[in-house]
DNA sequence: TCTGGGGTCCTAGGACCC
DNA sequence: TCTGGGGTCCTAGGACCC
């Protein structure tokens, strides 16, 4: 179960540690040959680029092609995920070293609450930069830190200080910090939210600010609409959780265009089952709903997904799941040419939360269904019946209306 | 500029129940 | 027999984030 903690109102003492480039530090830390020259991560999409890379315009997520015409003397290098991994697991100690009130966002990111540790330690500004030393000292990577009242303001104040820096707003000067900054600085402002605001007139945050809540949701829709005034006007009451655990675990792998046949993608559905459905039982946790996740030719993309009555981490369950959700798309796929095949399974708990034994499960849909059979006939021909029917149905070798008691739930075992 | 892999949250409609 | 409102679950899609 997640736990929240309360952060002292009014101080600014929220941390947000951001590794800055995070791919392509790593690949430099590893690389002396890397140091000071532009560095992609990823070939055929940008996954991550090195300062001196976006210094010419490339930025994450942009084709490769792109990036090589924007700066053609860049050094593009093949990911190494399992690198990633192991620097990530050495920062997220050292902020757990440094207080025990960690969220962590992503792989690179996290936010950290010191109000705590004033008396211990030192003033938020102090613990940011030790523990930016730290990193720089144990990890040999360059990261970020931003100080502030709230979660948000911290995460743009670190996003604004980049790349090796450190900034704090202090509380009574966050409207001037954050009015001047274009709108899609808020968490929540993408590329199509960012163009209906902008056709509304509204550019920074500050024009944002002064707009009702109401006028914003006609915009953006209801959520975000609240979610941006509140944002705009410096409020931003989340608390630092932790222990939060992910409630969907997924995997997918791009095809390319050539057509594949019926049994590729059977075997690439078992593959992503087998993958993901090892995560689970690894993690402990049991899901409840299949979603599929294709891609097409033209980039269109849709999702087909099935939610099984008990929680399961088992790759045959898992597997039947996927497998009746792609024979039902297989038309749309024959139609149109799979590019991107992907799984995920979501509605996640701890295993053995949730499960009852098979047995008891049966025999409870098996009473369900009597106990709606004989509401029926006493709908139907009165109380009266109701005996005479459920002696038939013992007779016929149906189950009593009422079953015994299963006793107390258990867990499966293993 | 043709696009990787991992996630989160919100919306909207339909089914179903009370 | 017809009718209403509210709540929950499920499916599908969209936007966004790193």
């Amino acid at each position: 179960m997640a736990s929240m903690t309360t952060t002292g109102c009014g101080e600014a003492s929220i941390l947000h540690a951001d590794l800055d480039s995070f791919f392509a530090s790593v690949e430099q830390r590893d690389d002396p040959g890397l140091r000071g020259r532009p560095v992609i991560v990823g070939a055929g999409v940008v996954l991550a680029a090195s300062y001196e890379a976006k210094a010419y315009g490339v930025r994450s997520a942009m084709g490769g092609r792109a990036a090589a015409r924007l700066c053609p003397a860049a050094i593009v290098v093949p990911p190494r995920f399992s690198a990633y991994v192991e620097a990530s697991r050495q920062v997220f100690a050292i902020f757990h070293d440094t207080t025990p009130l960690v969220e962590g966002v992503s792989i690179d990111e996290a936010f950290l609450d010191v109000g705590g540790l004033r008396r211990l330690v030192g003033e938020p500004e102090l613990i940011g930069a030790l523990l930016r030393a730290r990193v720089r000292a144990e990890v040999g990577l360059p990261i970020s830190v931003g100080i502030a009242r709230t979660k948000y303001l911290a995460k743009v104040a670190s996003a604004v200080c980049k790349p090796d820096g450190l900034l704090r707003v202090p509380p009574e000067g966050e409207e001037d910090f954050l009015h001047p900054l274009p709108v899609e600085r808020l968490w929540g402002v993408g590329a199509i939210t960012a163009a209906k605001l902008h056709a509304d007139g509204i550019r920074t945050i500050g024009e944002l600010a002064s707009r009702e809540e109401q006028e914003l949701a006609v915009t953006v829709g209801r959520a975000a609409g609240r979610h941006l005034h509140a944002l705009a006007h410096l409020r931003d009451p989340r608390p630092i959780e932790v222990g939060r655990r992910r409630s969907s675990i997924g995997s997918q792998c791009a095809l390319g265009r050539g057509r594949r046949s019926r049994a590729e993608l059977d075997a690439l559905l078992a593959g992503l089952v087998d993958r993901v459905a090892r995560r689970l039982r690894g993690g402990e946790r049991i899901g409840r709903t299949f979603t599929l996740r294709l891609r097409f030719d033209d980039f269109t993309r849709v999702t087909r997904s099935a939610t099984i009555p008990r929680s399961t981490a088992s790759t045959a369950t898992w597997l039947e799941t996927g497998r009746g959700l792609l024979s039902a798309a297989w038309p749309l796929i024959e139609e149109r040419g799979c590019t991107l095949l992907g799984i995920t399974i979501s509605g996640l708990v701890e295993a053995g939360s949730e499960q009852l034994e098979l047995p008891i499960f049966v025999a409870e849909q098996q009473a369900a269904a009597l106990d709606v059979a004989l509401d029926q006939v006493r709908d139907r021909f009165g109380s009266a019946s109701v005996g005479r029917a459920a002696l038939v149905g013992r007779r016929t070798g149906l189950e009593m209306p009422t079953l015994p008691d299963p006793g107390p739930r258990t867990p499966r075992a293993g």
